[in-house]
DNA sequence: GTCTATATTCGGATAGAC
DNA sequence: GTCTATCCGAATATAGAC
């Protein structure tokens, strides 16, 4: 990978072939979204895309993929040294209403296009999630019993979180039902801290 | 709607040609899928799919997503004549798992493709998870103290259901990590069932 | 209802000049 | 690195015969 470095202020073409593409996949779908709009958007001809990307379209796809999937695991941030279960579990839920609808978007895309990803895009996003799922696992870890325990909560709660998002955020759901992220985090957390592993 | 009756035992061309829309739309997306490969697969050409669908693809489209969207509250069967809070969510989770890959390929293209219906199309949507969350709370609203909580509870248990399906089985996480829907809904259920209305 | 044939536009991709 | 010009295949859609 080549530096991707600044020219005075602006980045530069190839970040932003990336950035434009990026926006337009999660919009239009890949498939939808034609080179030659791409182009368009970014102010340039279709032959200097190709420049970029060699191998093409498909070449900017695994781009935009490799792409800023880091900061997923930002979510926690803070959560680390929350006192109690109920407290980090809230501290996350709030990190996630600020993952905002850029990402969302992009996370939606995914969703639709990933059974026909190769195995090694697949790959990226369950590494990502794993270490997510991870994370959170870590943050919870302190007030369970044990390491498995946590382990399954913390897949719980991301579920719930990941289900609550697409259901009123992406479905649109927030239009004809009454049930904000926080009301739905208020009345879950409390049922997720009231046992510990199975009963 | 002209009836859509079966000549001699196959059902007639119209529903073929939906079927068989509906079938690649899921796999490959709505603009990825070709009129020309719809009508191969159908066996007939492309003109004749127009005959049937005289605004072309898009009204095959429509066609598509106002066609099978009924039985998503099949899920519920057996679940009315529940015991206890706790037999109804087991009830649902068990449906839940018989709904299969062949529906959830659906859901997963609808979800992707979501942003991009009209309002009209977007409607069936609200309206059938509406139902969905509705006789979900209707369930289990005997266990529990108030209409209210009943229907939060039907929310976070259609988002944790709803997570996992495309977290495990959309995102296939099933691949990198060990945590099967029965052991997810043997952890969550219980904790669900812990409490009545807020503390 | 279904076909053949065709119009037309748009897609991805490349060659070669600058 | 970026452009102009161009190739070619595939897409949606229609006309008109049977």
């Amino acid at each position: 990978m080549p530096d991707s470095h600044r020219d005075s202020g602006r980045i530069n073409r190839r970040d932003l072939i990336i950035e434009t593409a990026t926006r337009l996949f999660s919009e239009q779908g890949y498939t939808a979204t034609s080179v030659r709009q791409i182009a368009e958007l970014v102010g340039c001809t279709e032959a200097a895309l190709y420049y970029h990307f060699k191998d093409g379209k498909r070449a900017l796809l695994q781009a935009v993929l490799e792409c800023e999937m880091p900061k997923l695991t930002s979510i926690i941030n803070g959560s680390e040294n929350a006192t109690s279960l109920q407290a980090a579990m809230k501290s996350i839920a709030m990190q996630m209403d600020v993952v905002g609808p850029e990402r969302m978007a992009k996370m939606r895309w995914i969703l639709g296009e990933f059974h026909r990803l190769s195995d090694e895009e697949k790959a990226l996003f369950h590494e990502s999630h794993l270490r997510m799922h991870h994370i959170i696992a870590q943050v919870l870890r302190p007030f369970v019993d044990s390491d498995e325990y946590a382990s399954r909560l913390a897949w719980i709660f991301f579920a719930a979180g990941f289900g609550y998002g697409l259901l009123f955020w992406n479905l649109e759901m927030q239009d004809v039902a009454n049930f904000s992220l926080h009301e739905f985090m208020e009345t879950l957390i409390p049922l997720l801290v009231s046992r510990q592993p199975t009963p």
